[in-house]
DNA sequence: TCAACTCGCTAGATCGATCTAGCACACTGC
DNA sequence: GCAGTGTGCTAGATCGATCTAGCGAGTTGA
């Protein structure tokens, strides 16, 4: 069983292979008779267009590589939806790929999909590990989301920096919290400094506000558990705690909740939709999933075209206000 | 910048593009020197492998389609997760689109991803319009997975109606509940008629126990809560839901909060790990949806090798016991 | 009336790999 | 000394599309 090709068709409806290229790309100068005459050929047949081929000869693919850290992360996976309507509007498949922070898979997926060739890639740079340098050589426009390339990739996502700043003074300023901890969040990655940096800024213009510890840690549901179990065995005395994602935010009421321990103000990070219907409800930093994602796609549909976008975007983060920092709301 | 083909590789090593050939695939028989030339002419002109050109020829693409209904519900990105190592286990790469259960969309994207060509396709039929029929003449296994497909393609899946029966014994048995009510999930969907009939089946060996009502809808966080609010004001009298996912029962949970309703017995289908975080915890039927994704990529693989699987296949659910169905624990 | 142009179409090269057939040479066995 | 076998390598066709150059027929303009 072979496959039906350009050549079956243009044999069929009695023109030349070039003849059917033309009304599958619906370019040149054909009549409208020749055309119809095609189109009957291709149905009677039941022709499949085969991109691989065309892309041989075009010299590109029409797929476009997002490489993050983990699909079953929430944030992420807003993300990759966002992304891949923006490209599939833009005419691009995505192929998308998990590296789970190891810089061997990294490396291992990023080779395979370049290999295809993808014509542009995104990626979530791992921790202290980056692609950029590896890939300067090879010309396809190169988009790190979600945290920054040390090796000098254009960079788009959260306003990190803010969002720190909007969870401390909220926490310090309309709550009057003193004592506040940074829990979650890879050890050494750019958003979670910038985050904590936000909080240490807001804390230290308000006399005997500050951040007395930080915990880094995984964000999964285990994670989250881990760091909480770890925060309350650790005896810091802390009376606030910003947290690297509202999974993570979820775990600890949890624990605070098993162990009895009265009300503190804790503030997650993401903007889940399931933060409303936790109890208490989930105060969090909204940073837009996916709209990040629809944003990362654009703008390599808009580098692949010849216009490449700002070297460097940061998209604002706002407080979605709930109970869980302390507002009865 | 002209992209470094085999043949400049093999022009740079003085050898031809069939030996060259050989040594990126390590087939044929060379001499090791010949190989050691090869492999350092092609660091020196920083060689990359073109899959795309190769697969032309071997008439295989080393993709495989996985069709969902949206990533950002958290049962399809583990699913997909687990599909996306697998498939790369067996040297595949995958891509993932969302079908948002639209019939056109499906058709598109499943369009769209044959054309480049894929050598797989896994997807979750969209209600009352399968692809299975339009696809019979294209020669690439495909599994349905998640819902059974109505044109008669493979199955691989959870055990909904075993689910279904788990869930309603567990209340009616266990805790005496009497009137029950099936929420949420698609109307006209497989599973949820095949968890409606396992919970039914269930009551009906309980004299008294029946299934008094039936709501459908989508089961975002947004369609749970619109859920739980037509329940609560359906007036319908109840002591008992079984929820279509986890996430539906959050929602439900939140609202009964809101109201001050006194204690039910809810039980969600799903076993999100969140569901741990919860309060009340969630009592949840789990189906593990990562290894589903496994398993259904691993089938795959299994037919591209010339060994199909079995054409039906219901993954055991269990329960997940905690709060919210009533028990203390 | 003839050059110039347009229209509708085709032949053949091309993209970058794989694969088949086979060639030259060396070695072995009788 | 010659058939037979094995080793190491190559030429050329091939996968299924696109793209360039150009051809014949008809139309237009001077």
């Amino acid at each position: 069983m072979r496959r039906v090709t350009l050549q079956d068709v243009a044999a069929h409806a009695g023109v030349s292979r070039a003849a059917a290229s033309m009304v599958v790309r619906n370019t040149g100068r054909l009549s409208d008779q020749t055309r119809e005459r095609v189109r009957e050929s291709m149905d009677a047949l039941g022709y499949v267009y085969h991109r691989g081929a065309a892309n041989l000869r075009t010299q590109r693919s029409g797929l476009i590589g997002l490489l993050i850290t983990d699909v079953s992360n929430p944030f992420f996976s807003a993300m990759t939806l966002g992304f891949e309507e923006a490209a599939a509007e833009g005419g691009y498949l995505t192929m998308v790929s998990d590296t789970f922070d190891d810089a061997g898979r990294q490396e291992r997926l990023a080779q395979s999909m370049l290999e295809y060739p993808i014509d542009a890639l995104a990626y979530t740079p791992v921790v202290s590990s980056d692609l950029a340098a590896k890939l300067t050589s090879y010309p396809v426009p190169l988009l790190a989301v979600t945290r920054q390339s040390e090796g000098g990739a254009p960079y788009l996502g959260p306003d990190d920096y803010g969002g720190g700043v909007l969870a401390g003074e909220h926490l310090v300023d309309h709550h009057s919290y003193r004592r506040l901890v940074y829990l979650g969040g890879p050890q050494g990655a750019g958003p979670r400094d910038e985050r904590m940096r936000g909080v240490r800024d807001a804390a230290a213009r308000h006399p005997g506000a500050e951040l007395v510890a930080e915990l880094s840690g995984i964000t999964s549901v285990a994670g989250g558990m881990r760091l909480a179990q770890e925060l309350i065995e650790s005896r810091i005395q802390f009376d606030a705690v910003v947290c690297h994602s509202d999974v993570v935010a979820y775990a600890l009421l949890h624990a605070l909740r098993q162990i009895g321990r009265e009300p503190i103000g804790v503030i997650g990070f993401d903007g889940l939709p399931e933060s409303e219907l936790f109890w208490p409800s989930v105060t969090s930093v909204a940073v837009g999933p996916q709209l990040l994602g629809t944003r990362a796609a654009q703008w390599l549909l808009g580098a692949l075209a010849g216009h490449p976008g700002a070297a460097f975007t940061a998209m604002p983060a706002h407080l979605e206000v709930r109970q869980s920092c302390g507002c009865a709301n």
